[in-house]
DNA sequence: CTGTTAGCGCATTCAT
DNA sequence: ATGAATGCGCTAACAG
């Protein structure tokens, strides 16, 4: 059992106030007989101490039950071992938030460091939820993981003005860029080898829905499309390619506008979502997949489909991994580009002679 | 833009410390030309201030852009307004996790608190994990919410240490009982439940794989499955019941040893897991699901079996909100019981003629 | 290698 | 209703 320090405290006040009795730097120092920066040299490691005064401290200290206060601590350093994760789940919990999560957990472990999860959570987040009490300033955290928010957050500004490190995992707004590192996979790379290999299928019609035309994202995979049809000797054709806002609904619909009317032999999409609309509507159509069409999809988000949709598969928790070290990287450029991707290949695509 | 208190620092200084230019409460009290009490009057709105002063603090702190340090606040009033998530995800991120965090999340927010996530992440929790630096006792959080651990966590008894509210989500070991809440579905009645639906259906010979005997589920999974047999006047037959580590792999042992030796119609798991293995095992014996046999799981863990698994769907979200609330209730009981689930009934069962 | 002093930024008595 | 003084538990200069 546990010594406590200050047990002249009465019954009432030992519940009254709940840790109270918790020994604290001063308790040890004097039981120990010596002053409170030897302690706090002892356990933060900094300045040397003599072996026969550390093993003595330590062993108070186990004996009166005491710890450093790390609020305390970070009240004078300025440091509180505090990373804040900020993700956008409007919508719902997506698989990458999951990885992602494990992914900065494993990693700041290495470091002792812990996290506290901000969830935006949907409809609770109303014009009060920026009241005088979700000042993001006041939040205790040294640093911060932003995950590329759908919509435009105004929490991110807040967060730039506290001079804090910031990474920004995806695509970060543009004007944020010269204030924020941020890190993604090479969206222009991976747009590009699915194209090829799409082409290498025998497929020369190949169409591409990408997401809103204004995002860096859809701007790169129209690159890396753009680029694997060159090499092909086929020219761009502007009305094979089309936008959407990433949803199932759009995506069917879309389909209800293309499968009948363009002789594409393959669709790539931006998403599982996407993808999952086309499947829908092709049905409908009497359109077979992959027999008739062939379908693609960039991004995934674990859409169970049959046959088994050919997606993209990143590897989320490197990227919270990764973000973590980036936070403490001086020397890394703002844009990081980081090689966390697979294709899928599966069912949903077929060669063609 | 802002103005900052302390522009007679050198610019060396300023960006050797992140925020230290940040207006304190003293720059506002200096500049509204009032204590630094009355500022901290204002901003906790306990004492009653004039409306004049009130507005005028107001205004100077946001002209300064200050806002109180919760780190400092915290040193004094002892309380964080953080709570600890546990979540002992020690082989993987399950879905009932997701569904926790954004339920105790979501009701955090309301009064303003937020949320350390601890993830026992798996192979990194070594021996060193427990070393100095990972005292829980240190953590700045108020209270704790764990999800119960399969394997005993020696981290429990240091929360437990720390005199701090803690409430269990799941069973939790009866050692901890008096000093810890817990928060559970009714399991008893679930059992209870899926064994009548059984029954109604016709079967008379049912089996069920319960997890480890010793733990309180198993047996109040018993308890309600030999309450519906007796309501049909059914014996309990100890020949029926099995018990097994909840693995898909064990699912299939066990199903190797009984499925073409026992005459029942009906099996009831205790996970989707072990649901999965029978199904595995089934399809090489020849039998067919649920025309020769009926698989009822009661757990669920999202697997996707075909045919389309019976199963429990539980609430996390609602057990997540529930355990925040139960944090600040005095006068619950230590064993809370709420209504969170739902059978899901789909096609691994049938019905007996 | 060790001790002394002085804050960190705030809430909280207790005066006025 | 407002202010002055004190301390929360610790680290960081600086002295010795």
């Amino acid at each position: 059992m546990k010594q406590y320090a200050k047990m002249n405290k009465t019954v009432y006040e030992y519940h009254k106030k709940g840790c109270d009795d918790m020994a604290n730097i001063n308790d040890v120092a004097r039981k120990a007989g010596v002053s409170k920066s030897t302690v706090s040299n002892v356990f933060n490691g900094k300045k040397n101490v003599s072996d026969e005064i550390r093993q003595k401290v330590f062993h108070i200290a186990d004996n009166l039950g005491y710890y450093p206060n790390k609020l305390a601590s970070a009240l004078t350093t300025k440091r509180t071992g505090l990373t804040g994760l900020f993700i956008d789940n409007n919508s719902r919990f997506r698989h990458m938030d999951y990885k992602l999560i494990e992914g900065v957990s494993r990693e700041l472990r290495k470091t002792n460091k812990h996290m506290i999860l901000y969830l935006q959570a949907g409809k609770d987040n109303d014009v009060n939820a920026m009241d005088i009490n979700n000042k993001l300033i006041a939040e205790p955290i040294d640093e911060a993981i932003i995950i590329a928010p759908m919509v435009k957050d105004i929490r991110i500004n807040e967060l730039i003005d506290m001079r804090k490190p910031i990474v920004i995992i995806g695509q970060a707004p543009n004007h944020l860029l010269p204030r924020v590192k941020c890190l993604d996979v090479d969206n222009i790379q991976i747009s590009y080898e699915v194209t090829k290999h799409l082409l290498e299928l025998g497929h020369r019609k190949i169409a591409l829905i990408n997401s809103d035309s204004n995002m860096t994202i859809s701007i790169d995979r129209m690159k890396g499309y753009i680029k694997a049809l060159k090499e092909y000797h086929i020219e761009y054709n502007p009305e094979y390619t089309f936008n959407s806002d990433n949803t199932e609904e759009m995506g069917q619909q879309l389909g209800s506008r293309i499968l009948n009317q363009l002789d594409m032999t393959a669709v790539i999409t931006s998403s599982d979502e996407v993808a999952s609309g086309l499947y829908k509507e092709a049905e409908q159509c009497g359109i077979a997949i992959p027999k008739d069409l062939s379908i693609f999809a960039l991004g995934g988000t674990d859409k169970q489909l049959k046959p088994d949709l050919c997606t993209v598969y990143v590897d989320y928790e490197k990227l919270g991994k990764q973000a973590v070290t980036l936070l403490s990287d001086k020397e890394a450029r703002t844009n990081q580009v980081i090689d966390a991707y697979e294709l899928c290949i599966a069912d949903s695509i077929k060669r063609i002679i």
